[in-house]
DNA sequence: ATTAAGTCGAACAACGATGTTCGACTTAAT
DNA sequence: ATTAAGTCGAACATCGTTGTTCGACTTAAT
């Protein structure tokens, strides 16, 4: 889980985390960057870019497996099962809303290049977690029932981004968000009477 | 308001309309289509495309003007004002939701070439439509009133869109979308208490 | 200090997309 | 039936991008 085999230098260690960063922040944001750009905004060589990773399809797969597993780890350090559903499901909208606004911008930009479905599967593990939460407060009677799961995730995807675009086009501040964020997914959540 | 100056004739109208159509359809869904791809999915030469649209842009322009023409058009004749807050709201939903979806996908299809201001400025007209709904809703105590105007007004597009994106992945179907986003979007802006 | 790993720029080939031009052809309008 | 408007395919130049190769250089590891 640490390292793989290939013992590599320390310096190509480093030139990749750059690379990785920098397209990360390139594709979150922005017009579709070129390899050329990638490369320069990691301050890198095209031909290191290359070295490390073999087309640009691979880049991007690399790109959004890291991004994903960020966002499981932090996902899962919450521990969210040791909380009641509505204060899991505020913390999970506070800890991930912002690496989900740059995963989904990856994402989108990534549809052209990449497998639609294979797309999906990659994400799905931080599908999980709100499933599991929501799911968690259905059964606790906090949650409405009358809606599909499914849908209702979602729907909570759909708000978060939301507010990731209006915070993005400055209608919103950062700071503000998890508070706007929050009482709108909870009364979409809200039992029906 | 009706056909301006230039007398074109009957073919040339024809072509126009269903190049139109045709980008439309194709920006819609799926990845970027070129010129190539246009031309032939509406049955015309690449030449005639270039001779009605100057460029990739040009086109691009056209298709997002008529789309919001065409919104504008259809919301604008539901007479929203005459009925109630809530059912004004599911009226709206609606009739707008599938081509708010293509719209959609069309803008982000468009991001790359197009100036993002001028994008929001252009779509804008469709917006004003749910905010004056909401705002009659919140005047008349059905709406909550502690969030926001622009933030419910794009926490409500956002579900729409979601469904849209629910409908194309086949969670849902077409026709159960209104009956499954109405419910949604309601809880989402009922009033505190 | 030696060596292998890594970097870099320049230059290359291949490709696809955008626009443009030409000339022959077809079609709508009067 | 005449004419102007419109269409079409083919071919062209141009551009940016991807991916590769080469050789010289720098850097980390032992």
């Amino acid at each position: 889980m640490t390292t793989a085999r290939p013992r590599r230098r320390a310096d190509a260690e480093r030139n990749i985390a750059a690379i990785l960063s920098a397209a990360r922040e390139l594709f979150g944001k922005g017009p579709l960057p070129s390899m050329n750009d990638i490369a320069r905004a990691a301050g890198v060589g095209r031909v290191t870019l290359y070295a490390h990773f073999a087309s640009r399809e691979a880049l991007l797969e690399a790109v959004i497996d890291s991004a994903i597993a960020e966002t499981d780890a932090a996902l899962t350090a919450l521990d969210l099962d040791r909380l009641d559903p509505e204060e899991a499901l505020r913390r999970l909208i506070e800890t991930s809303w912002s690496i989900l606004n740059t995963l989904r911008r990856t994402r989108e930009a990534a549809l052209a290049d990449l497998d639609p479905e294979q797309l999906r599967r990659k994400h799905d593990p931080a599908f999980r977690h709100v499933e599991r939460v929501l799911d968690r407060g259905r059964q606790a009677g906090v949650f409405r029932g009358d809606l599909p799961l499914d849908w209702l995730v979602a729907s909570c995807y759909a708000v978060v981004h939301a507010a990731a675009d209006e915070v993005n086009a400055g209608r919103i501040r950062a700071g503000d968000a998890p508070g706007v964020v929050a009482p709108t997914v909870l009364a979409m959540l809200a039992p029906t009477r």
